[in-house]
DNA sequence: ACTATATTTCTAGATTTATCGAAATATTTG
DNA sequence: CAAATATTTCGATAAATCTAGAAATATAGT
């Protein structure tokens, strides 16, 4: 993953409403869930989600396909891989022993 | 880890140059590195740089401990090992099978 | 075509953040 | 104590982000 893009996921997920979003979608798991699931969820106005759900797939972290006149969320679980991979790599390797 | 928390520590990571401090300390491992090394490394005014480390700190990524006229970095790594599992926990939990 | 439902786009004001020069603080050394 | 080194705090400007109401768009059902 590039420093940018990892740069990138972290922010966006470093906010309250989209961190809260992404933890539905990751626990909803391959089935998804409705924007109007997410919005019922965590009670926010629809323009607002709206935006932070824009975001979340602009940054490659979730995506969105229409089934009908719902739009269906979905997170990018290797996404998440690789971002959590970017984070621990190279671990200590100045003096090994510290991570597992 | 509390939500609000996770999501501090998030945003703070999602930082281009906060990202690149910490996988500095990250890749230094226990031994830490003083500001002075992280500034050589990152090339950044001695003002900018002080902001983003007392982001980091406060956000509890990272410690200083002076020694001498040094101060020396050590990135928090329960704090990674925390945020990780926070990102992760309970995925799937609606649909088995989609993580290891 | 009309209505209802689902969701986005537009817009604008309020808040937060980023940047970095200059000055201030802390510590060692001569 | 004075000078040198390491790092932070102050201050000010520019840029990005958050929020949410109102209007617009897309789809389905009648």
């Amino acid at each position: 993953m590039e420093h940018q893009d990892a740069a990138k996921k972290l922010a966006e997920l470093g906010h309250t409403t989209r961190l809260a979003i992404y933890r539905l979608l990751v626990k909803a798991g391959p089935e998804g869930l409705a924007v109007s699931d997410i919005q019922q969820a965590l009670d926010v106005p629809g323009s607002t989600l709206s935006h932070h759900i824009s975001r979340l797939v602009n940054a490659g972290l979730m995506s969105q396909e229409r089934q009908g006149r719902v739009l269906r969320c979905e997170a990018c679980f290797p996404a998440l891989s690789a971002l959590v991979g970017y984070l621990a790599e190279e671990c200590c390797v100045e003096q090994q022993g510290c991570c597992d």
